[in-house]
DNA sequence: ATGAAAGCGCTAACAA
DNA sequence: TTGTTAGCGCTTTCAT
């Protein structure tokens, strides 16, 4: 059994000490490039393969990395949103390690992800906090799109109101007046209110927001969309504004209009939700309240930079207004 | 200056050992729930973080990471090989940390991720080979898309001429007979035929492969497809079947001919290359060239997976045959 | 330019 | 159930 080749043998075989090799190895100065060059040569030939656990610990400015649990990077949503993090990660020097709970239970891997990362940041749907705050083990999490209500968890929320409220605003400034709702409902769930329709019942007036379908999506929410249209303006033909649960059945909803020869945004107009970057090749291109692309992120980084300082303590719990993001589609 | 607290300090506070503590944090068994819930309420108390790299370190089932470094998370094609590679990962019990050298030149972060990780591949578009292997100190190397010629370099390349192949016999089976071709070239760059406009015209006859547009793309590659198709479709009128670079190209060619009232597939056939499954919600649906969502993950996981054993030697060269999608555009 | 000593903070194996 | 003893493999600081 051979074992592995640390610092060590690559030491004894140079015929160097082990700080001569570290030196070799990180190319640091104080060396001779004689010297450098045998261990460089001693070490490739060996195999050897600095342990990274044990330079960091011993390294005074250690790696951080932060975690990111998405349900699927196969959702542009999601890919998106790991985008800009991974943006904000390389402004603050972090790395970002993904994980996606389309294969694996969640908890498990929050406690795999714990050992692995300084921070955790994600959604985690109906998942109970007390759970991930134990799978944690000290490592910080931050909640993504919905409020923690455990101490020691931190989150950021979206504040679907306030985006509705400007959204709606101008929405009926440009002529809507009669708007439907393209609500989401996973499959197999049980359904309950997403806080996106609430918003919208909230925003607009009675009558109107009663014009709310429920589309049953799957994996490929586009065509969840599609139906939902047909199915809207089959039962509330008058609608004038559909605003979807999500970008994603949003095109589908434009797949339908045009498919029944309906113009957009002459007489009908449609909205997103996301403000995908995808939105803007479709035709027209797609008008939503954007939360990727507006300061969520920001929050986000500014909650982890926070909890990754030494000392920190307690929680912290932000809101991102999400901003409508006007294309043509309305 | 308050010191790191350390599982020492918990020890101490908690008046216990080291140890205890230890059994304590992770779970472990051989501990009276009395003392585990004491030592954890110290430790939340103190606001412990056990240090990763230590216990990873002392640990004898040692955390295992791939860095996978892409152009973009934006770029569809590349979320797609995430999440591809992101469920290898979660099958083979890795952690993935995903960089984009959007903002960030390459060999530095390479340098970076390879203190942080056990493996990096990805694309590294023209950057020198020596270069790279020197920035990885040790660690392996997958170059994705193209063949390493520098020892110590693993390889996961594209096997486009067979591809295209099984691609034009059936295209030519179906009643294809004048083809062109959309190729990309990025913006500001020196122009050099891609691999995939080559195989192009290896698989084709003469005249038809003297049908490419070169498309000068930007970010938004869908609207170079759509300037190209147009060009195309002025310049060679009577093309029966439009290649394009990328699926993203594809979807701006169906744009075109859309607008032009060209029948899709029946007056022209339109395939892309990636196989996103985006292309699935297109209308019609997007024939591809598929890279993604065939054998090229398996062959990534196998290199690495090869790469990463404890006295792995030598490298290896794989090349994967990406497989026609035969959806409703062709 | 190089080496020796002293940790970094944890877990594994064994003893009590 | 708990504690003790050894490391894990590297970097830092300080000599030389």
């Amino acid at each position: 059994m051979p074992h592995n080749v640390t610092i060590e043998d690559i030491a004894a075989e140079a015929g160097v000490s082990r700080q001569t090799v570290s030196r070799a190895m990180n190319g640091m100065p104080r060396i001779s490039e004689k010297t450098r060059a045998r261990v460089l040569e001693v070490s490739e030939r060996l195999g050897y393969r600095p342990s990274r656990f044990a330079s960091n610990l011993a390294r005074v400015a250690k790696a951080k990395t932060v975690g990111l649990v998405v349900d699927s990077l196969r959702n542009p949503y999601y890919s998106e949103l790991a985008a800009e993090l991974l943006d904000a990660a390389s402004l603050n020097g972090w790395q970002l390690t993904i994980s996606s709970h389309e294969n694996e239970p969640v908890l498990p891997m929050v406690a795999r992800l714990a050992g692995e990362v300084d921070a955790v940041v994600g959604y985690f749907g109906e998942d109970n906090e007390e759970e991930l705050l134990a799978a944690a083990r000290g490592v910080p999490v931050v909640l993504l799109g919905r409020t923690a209500t455990v101490p020691g968890l931190h989150s950021v929320d979206i504040d679907f109101d306030s985006g509705f409220v400007a959204l709606i605003d101008e929405l009926r400034r440009r002529g809507a007046a009669r708007f439907g709702m393209l609500e989401s409902h996973i499959h197999g769930t049980e359904y309950a209110p997403s806080s996106r329709r609430l918003a919208y019942e909230r925003s607009t007036e009675h009558p109107s927001s009663s014009a709310v379908i429920v589309c049953e999506a799957e994996m490929q929410s586009v065509d969840a969309g599609e139906a939902g249209m047909h199915a809207l303006l089959d039962r509330y033909p008058d609608t004038d504004t559909v605003i979807a649960f999500s970008d994603l059945m949003a095109m589908g909803a434009l797949r339908a209009a045009h498919s029944r020869g309906i113009d957009i945004p002459s007489r009908l107009k449609v909205v997103g939700i996301d403000g995908l970057s995808l939105g803007a090749v479709t035709s027209p291109a797609l008008t939503s309240l954007a939360i990727v692309g507006s300061p969520i992120i920001e929050q986000v980084a500014e909650v982890v930079r926070a909890a990754l300082q030494p000392g920190a303590v307690g929680e912290q719990h932000r809101r991102a207004i999400p901003a409508p993001l006007w294309r043509e589609s309305a």
